[in-house]
RNA sequence: CCGCCCGUAGCUCAACUGGAUAGAGCAACGGCCUUCUAAGCCGUAGGUUACAGGUUCGAUUCCUGUCGGGCGGACCA
């Protein structure tokens, strides 16, 4: 409901108490709230106070709601107030009520339905984060689909929003990636060492090892033969990770300084690669948090320190452990390892403790299955002093991709993944985005790839859609001024039809905040589907081009504010309005 | 064995954070196109909200237990 029309009705109720309950202490008028009944003979606003206060009023629920009706001050826009039920006092608004979102759309246009709920709040929303090690796939989409909705949403709510994208580029991965490239690179030249089950086995690999190959023809590949990469390395049946790190120190042993920039080389490809695939998305990142940074600088090693002089670690076996039972975890965890080098969770901390002093709130997207890390980082934050109020982890299920019926599977290092590109080209990203954001995040995922991709009335996206090219052919037809309609006499919107158009239209604002404040963007996919159905009902059973002037103009002004709204929340969710379909 | 998430119509999912007779879409069935886009509309049918207790005026929602599914439980990331 329009945030004046809300003031009133609380201001309006809160008098009504005052009268009705002289001797009580009252809750404050701007904490009263009103529920939406769902059907329509409980009016169009309903409220509950009188079932709450009752009992510290010592009064029966009904005869309470009978006294506040009684005291509740006229208004125009409450055209009256029932008692029904155990003790609900429902309220029936006034047409001019309901009618008063559409000329708030018309002057607000691309501003409809933003709330100043965040204060200007400094928010950051981390998501997707991938390792660059490998093409984005169906996983990661659904992170990137719900962090760029959620973002957006914030912003609308208030909030300043920065969008951060975290890379790991220090780990232990990178060198995995960088091997696997030179092994393919060598395999152009006829040095064929056999590949590594645990390398990374995807074409793109290979597409790399032409890159360098284009790039510095045979610079890389000096005096490296089998016997010399597979040098002390233990047999690969046995050990195979011993294997690969061998591989790596090999590499690196032959390589010299080119190692760093191989290893750049393919970092700054598969970047490139994700920063592409993520734009044509539709998701753009203000912030690229380079791990190694934090290295680098020495903020990895100052947060163990600092984490060292609290008195929350300790040594045991050569490693550094952080006593992270303290804080919650069911045991403690490693932060810099027997061999020195710090564990990733080290760099995590650093990371965190680095955004909580950049930010009022940070809001961290993981995959569900990382769900076992929030409290050692959270202990770890809560060891160093910080607020860890301000962190809070959104966890996304993951997402399974249907095809006839038969789960897809997605392996990044088997190469046989569905990665987020193709699903683009397969399904385009209007479908994409719109099917990945119409599940609440902590739900799983069935992603039926026929359903997404069929042009039919059976895909939920194009209903959407569909209402808006409508609504524009319609203006279109009339051809006039759009901003002219802003003056239409709107009480000739007379019709039960028109009114709950209207009166839905009034919601969008609420459905922003509650979207903002639940981290929650579906329920703008939702709201969407139920305003498009009262508009195509709407269309279907009146006309909007009639001879009528006035009558015309008024059901003008409706569409174009409806158009809007569906404008606006489209783009939210990072869904285009298509003038024609 | 322990921890987290989940279980709602045949299928895929909502349910305004504890409200009234649990709602949509698809699938099924019956209607509506010489009039602003039929990718639409109108109607019918479909439920012991996994199960058993508890909390209270009131539970899909909160608590306990059971069953079932997913994911975790590295000096990996």
């Amino acid at each position: 409901m329009l945030a004046e029309l809300k003031s009133h009705l609380q201001n309006s109720l809160s008098q009504a108490l005052a009268v009705a309950l002289p001797d009580q202490t009252l809750p404050a008028a701007s904490s009263l709230g009103f529920d939406r009944p769902k059907q329509a003979s409980h009016g169009d606003l309903a409220t509950n106070v009188a079932l709450q206060l009752a009992k510290p009023a010592g009064l029966n629920p009904r005869e309470l709601a009978t006294r506040i009706v009684a005291a509740l001050p006229t208004s125009e826009w409450i055209a009256r107030a029932e008692i029904a039920g155990p003790g609900f006092i429902n309220l029936f608004l006034t047409p001019a009520a309901k009618l008063a979102a559409v000329k708030l759309s018309l002057q607000q246009g691309a501003a409809f339905g933003r709330s100043t709920l965040g204060g200007q709040q400094h928010v950051q929303v981390e998501f997707v984060s991938a390792n660059p090690t490998g093409p984005l796939h169906v996983g990661h989409g659904r992170g990137a689909a719900y962090g760029a909705s959620l973002a957006n949403v914030l912003e609308y709510a208030g909030w300043k929003v920065t969008r951060e994208y975290y890379v790991n580029d220090a780990g232990r991965q990178m060198d995995i990636l960088a091997v696997s490239t030179w092994l393919r690179y060598l395999a152009l030249f006829g040095v064929a060492v056999p590949f590594p089950p645990n390398g990374y086995q995807g074409d793109y690999v290979k597409d790399m090892a032409r890159g360098l190959q284009d790039k510095v023809q045979n610079g890389y590949l000096k005096d490296a033969t089998i016997a010399r990469i597979t040098a002390d390395a233990p047999d690969v049946e046995a050990d195979k990770e011993g294997h690969l790190d061998t591989l790596i120190a090999n590499a690196k042993k032959i390589l010299g300084d080119d190692w760093a920039v191989v290893h750049r080389y393919v970092l700054d490809e598969q970047l490139a690669d994700g920063r592409d695939d993520l734009a044509e998305f539709g998701v753009n990142f203000d912030v690229w948090f380079s791990e190694k940074s934090l290295f680098d600088n020495g903020d990895v090693e100052r947060a163990v320190a600092e984490l060292a002089k609290r008195g929350h670690t300790y040594e045991k076996d050569g490693a550094l452990w952080f006593r992270s039972t303290d804080f919650g975890d069911e045991k403690d965890r490693v932060v810099r390892r027997e061999n020195g080098i710090y564990t990733y969770f080290a760099s995590d901390i650093a990371y965190h403790a680095n955004k909580l002093q950049r930010f009022d709130r940070v809001i961290d997207i993981w995959g569900a299955d990382h769900h076992g890390y929030i409290p050692r980082v959270k202990g770890a934050l809560q060891a160093l002093g910080l607020p860890t109020e301000g962190l809070d982890i959104a966890l996304v299920q993951f997402a399974v991709l249907y095809r006839d019926g038969q789960k897809a599977s997605m392996s990044t290092r088997s190469g046989e993944f569905v990665t987020l590109r193709e699903l683009r080209a397969e399904v385009g990203n209007d479908a994409t985005r719109f099917f990945y954001v119409l599940r609440k995040s902590d739900q799983h995922l069935d992603f039926d790839l026929d359903l997404a991709k069929s042009q039919s009335n059976e895909n939920p996206v194009y209903y959407i859609q569909y209402a808006h090219a409508r609504l524009c052919s319609v203006l279109n037809q009339w051809a006039g001024d759009v901003s002219s309609l802003q003056s239409a006499d709107l009480s000739k919107l007379e019709s039960e039809r028109e009114q709950a158009l209207a009166q839905r239209l009034g919601e969008f604002g609420d459905v922003i905040e509650s979207a903002a404040r639940d981290y929650a963007p579906h329920q703008i996919a939702f709201y969407l589907k139920d305003l498009a159905a009262d508009f195509h009902s709407y269309y279907n059973a009146d006309r909007v081009l009639v001879d009528d002037e006035s009558i015309k103009l008024a059901r003008l002004a409706l569409c174009q504010a409806v158009r809007q709204a569906l404008v606006n929340g489209l783009s939210l969710i990072g869904v285009s309005a298509p003038q024609t379909m």
